[in-house]
DNA sequence: TTGGCTAATGACAGCGCTGTCATTGAGTGT
DNA sequence: ACACTCAATGACAGCGCTGTCATTAGCCAA
């Protein structure tokens, strides 16, 4: 049988009640209790349990993860980040697939918070960055946590940023350091803001090394293979192709590969390609692709984090407890797809 | 407020233990308090508290799905289709992703339903074929439903089907009635039954058309592009070629197809090339792959459905409800990778 | 020192249900 | 008519937690 609040109280020397008091964060604990009770938390391997918690108190914990995303990598590693939070901290997942195109997507989300009775969302693009959907949240109060591109929050409410304008630029980055000067950029769909912010990553690294951006070399497309295998035809059949490509993901530059091959153009020798996201897509092509990885598992767990102690905050009245957004930066990797 | 337990008891002259008893199916009610609590039920639109009857109960309302399976696709369909049905049952879900190559791997998964208290599994492979998993959750009185490889259930106890067996031997006998003779097979992991089934049904439809499989063109690899990849040209060295390949999914096939390209060989003039399991990547390769469809969520639908059914059937102790086992066959989806 | 205050902690009821066991009452055989 | 079943029902404790309120300890000013 797994411990009890009762249980830990006991190994801790205090009443359960205190030992309540810590795992629901309300931090009216003097810091020596609070480590006492952490350790036996630890040591029994405590978890509140989640029925109780819901009878006794007046809230459910309930978390529940909203998404319209056709990469399936993306959602199951933003799973598993979220459930592994979740689960140390009592929390329950509901997860929701949606289809964000759709028109009643508002009343659908505030619908199923309602009726689930949940404690707040987990956002992340392209719901994440719908205007339309925060604003119906936040008019019905509904708490969320977004997972959003950029290196600045739009505003005090929770988020977690990931930093594609950066990461975006220290990939165009490693490819002018590898002496390219012809560097192509094949985009995805110009909804989701990662999109944009990889662009101007891309446009802001030729500006660092004074080097003006060829409107030939840039592509509008969308997050597929497909896009990839025509944009790289299109071109290598310029007067004066590219000999490096940065696609805004690994799907795009995996087209963008198999398209390259197709002509006979030798991949690094010939033109170098680099990717974005170290999906496993990126390990599995010839060459593996240069890309730049974002964890997304820490991501979500860092999101789901924020929500829960805002929900906390927001529980005890807490005033102005403004949670600091975190910042990831996704890493360059480099593969040989973009090796001398 | 909603209604309590105790609220329709009043309600319907009779004790909270007696409406327990009712809701609960337990049969040991006379008829005319039976109808009695009903229609107070019906009156005050009384719906049970879940949180009260996990924390009451002695299992939870919650069934978990255990997973170890590197294809986010299918992990996502299962899911989905899990969620579907446990919604409309009233059921929650429990998602663990493992490593089924832990040797600790069954500790885990006891450890886990003991401490979440769960009702139920939903096993799909390779756990499900795991006799030492099986065998523990028998031994535990843990219940379980599988997704299995096959086209007869193994034993008594609640599991889904998918006939790999058949939809392979459709896959190769289109490559047959294509006029093809040497097909070549590569084989994913072997632990996996789906690869044996699979591999079966390739054998027989060659033996159906009396052809004798060429040991040569049969290549036991892993569920991988590179697998693919490196296969092919092993494929292609040979003195005698295939003029077709049945690649066990359409990973493997999407690999063939990159290695035949960069070899100049044309698909599917000179190489028809089918996978299996319709993924997201069949349709991303240039041409399309001809492939297998299995409707993963509906498999994962049906299979939680049994699960619930046995559950239920369990608790009111009906003795020998065996709950018949669906059997899906999947289908032969036929796309330019092997057309004449 | 004393009272008055606040921060930290504890005691206890009760959330809505189920499991266990006790009780009732109708039916049975002699 | 008698004890004897057994089916039907009820009384009651308690699941593990939170909310409320009471208590204690620690501190300061007078």
């Amino acid at each position: 049988m797994s411990a009890t609040i009762k249980s830990v109280a006991q190994y801790a020397g205090v009443s359960i009640k205190t030992v309540s008091r810590v795992i629901n964060n309300e931090g009216t604990v003097k810091p020596d209790t609070l480590a006492k009770v952490q350790q036996a938390i630890d040591a029994l391997d405590y978890r509140p349990n989640k029925a109780a918690r819901d009878l006794a108190g007046r809230d459910n914990y309930v978390l529940g993860y909203v998404y319209d995303n056709p990469n399936a990598y993306y959602i199951l590693a933003m799973q598993n980040g979220i459930l592994k939070e979740c689960r140390s901290n009592g929390y329950e997942l509901l997860i929701h697939p949606c289809d964000a195109t759709n028109p009643d997507i508002i009343d659908e989300l505030v619908n199923m918070v309602n009726s689930a009775r949940l404690a707040g969302l987990i956002l992340s693009p392209p719901l994440s960055e719908m205007p339309d959907v925060l604003h119906a949240m936040d008019e019905k109060g509904i708490q969320y946590v977004r997972v959003l591109s950029g290196d600045k929050a739009p505003d005090d409410k929770p988020c977690v940023l990931v930093d594609d304008y950066q990461a975006a630029r220290q990939i165009t980055g490693h490819l002018l350091d590898q002496g390219h000067r012809r560097i192509a950029f094949i985009a995805g769909e110009k909804q989701h803001h990662s999109t944009t912010e990889r662009q101007r990553g891309f446009y802001q690294a030729l500006a660092d090394h004074g080097i003006k951006a060829d409107p030939e070399l840039v592509i509008d497309g969308t997050y597929s293979f497909g896009t990839g295998v025509q944009s790289i035809q299109q071109l290598l059949a310029l007067p004066e192709p590219p000999t490096a490509l940065f696609a805004c993901n690994d799907e795009i530059a995996a087209g963008a590969l198999f398209g390259a091959r197709m002509q006979g153009v030798d991949v690094p020798e010939a033109l170098a390609i680099a990717g974005f996201e170290n999906s496993p897509f990126s390990t599995q092509t010839f060459p593996p692709l240069t890309t730049a990885s974002q964890p997304t598992a820490q991501i979500a767990q860092r999101a789901t984090s924020s929500l829960i102690r805002s929900l906390q905050a927001r529980k005890r009245k807490a005033e102005n407890h403004t949670i600091p957004a975190d910042i990831f930066v996704p890493e360059l990797i480099v593969r040989e797809s973009t090796s001398r």
